[in-house]
DNA sequence: AAACCGGGGGT
DNA sequence: ACCCCAGGTTT
């Protein structure tokens, strides 16, 4: 039968050329819970040191939980989707709570935990428990689709908890953990998205997408919308008197896109389409003064100082940064600039901090906020010199 | 079902 | 420039 066969093949395949990645040194349920978080839209090579650097500042699962969660976004910083990051320790602090520190050998009491949905699920309970239970991801139903000829959309849940009903029929007795390894190492390895490698696949022979020559066709998979641009003026102030040599940033809102991060205060110029992208140089400053001043902070502009792009999923950010200089409260005065809006605003202020380079060490920041901050400081280094 | 949520590497 | 990656949560 052609399920035996795959499944055969494929364990046999897995045996001779897995990779030697870190989690797979152990079947610490706690190991295997933060690789997989790690891995989910992000490439093993990618993972590696982050997960290195992550076991050694926390190498148990009450560690983590007791951590302060500052810490736990600092070591995920530059690996994005920080939300996973949030989610994993909540979730270890229900481990302590719930189950005593130990992650349970239960597929339900894991699926109840934060940020564990139903591929995670899969990974844990298989790789860690060797339960047979499927763990589907984007490898995964890529190798299913070409194997089975599968023409169902990969972006419809539907179509993932189809594969799961199949996978079930095909984890062999006893090998759940080494069988879905094998598929995802498999979709990693040979049966890659643009150039699949099908004549050194171990199931080559019987893939009813290869026979029928619809191999780089599959997965079908319906296109994500584009990423709407936005315009941001973003300020880099430089500090003066007190604060000489520091910059100010400000931490997001503890919820929604990258929270509870680090950044350089910065706003999103709206005007009409197409305007935004057009607004002056002057615009732009002058709104970051205002916006500066409402919170307390009187400031003058040093002109525009670079550029800089970054892409999340929906959104796309040009950012134009201009440097500013703080303006001491005396000589803002004297300027005839009004400022009994300071005291109202001191706790929109609690959020804000002047840093030097290395109080970048403490705090996490979206990358694209480090490459302007540390253009910054290596220029200002230079210029000391 | 669709939108929201980062960043990097392959092609 | 576009695609994809060991997805999950929220609406």
């Amino acid at each position: 039968m052609v399920k035996r066969f795959f499944s055969t093949e494929l364990l046999e395949w897995y045996e001779r050329s897995k990779r030697d990645l870190p989690w797979r040194r152990h079947r610490d349920p706690y190991y295997i819970w933060v690789s997989e978080i790690m891995l989910q839209q992000t490439r093993v090579d990618t993972v590696i040191p982050y997960f290195h650097r992550f076991i050694e500042r926390f190498p148990t699962l009450q560690e983590l939980a007791e951590a302060p969660e500052a810490d736990v976004l600092k070591l995920w910083e530059g690996l994005g989707y920080y939300s996973r990051a949030r989610n994993l320790q909540r979730g270890a602090q229900q481990v302590m709570e719930l189950h005593g520190g130990q992650v349970p050998n239960d597929k339900l009491a894991v699926a109840a935990l934060k940020g564990v949905g139903p591929y995670t699920t899969g990974a844990i309970m298989s790789i860690a428990f060797n339960q047979p239970v499927p763990a589907v991801d984007g490898n995964v139903m890529r190798v299913l689709s070409r194997y089975f000829l599968i023409e169902d959309d990969i972006m419809k849940n539907a179509t993932r908890a189809g594969m799961e009903v199949l996978i079930e029929q095909l984890i062999p007795e006893g090998r759940a953990s080494d069988f879905n390894q094998a598929l995802m190492e498999l979709g990693a390895l040979v049966c890659t998205p643009k150039s699949p490698h099908c004549l050194t696949c171990p199931v080559m022979m019987h893939c009813e997408g290869r026979l029928a020559g619809m191999e780089l066709q599959l997965p079908v998979k319906s296109k994500a919308k584009p990423p709407r641009p936005e315009f941001r003026t973003v300020a880099l102030v430089e500090g003066t008197g007190r604060e000489a040599g520091r910059v100010l940033v400000r931490q997001r809102p503890a919820a929604g896109l990258l929270a509870s991060m680090w950044e350089l205060p910065h706003m999103l110029l709206q005007e009409a389409p197409g305007v935004a992208a057009e607004a002056t140089d002057e615009q732009a400053m002058d709104l970051l003064i205002q916006e500066l001043a409402f919170s307390g902070l009187y400031t003058r502009p040093l002109g525009p100082y670079m550029e800089a792009e970054h892409t999340f999923s929906h959104i796309h950010w040009n950012l134009r940064v201009y440097r500013m200089e703080q303006l001491a409260a005396s000589v803002a005065a004297e300027a005839g600039v009004r400022y009994e809006a300071a005291a109202a605003l001191e706790e929109n202020m609690a959020r804000s901090l002047w840093i030097t380079r290395e109080d970048m060490a403490l705090h996490a920041f979206p990358k694209v906020f480090l490459t302007i901050l540390n253009r910054y400081f290596d220029e200002r280094e230079q210029t000391y010199k």
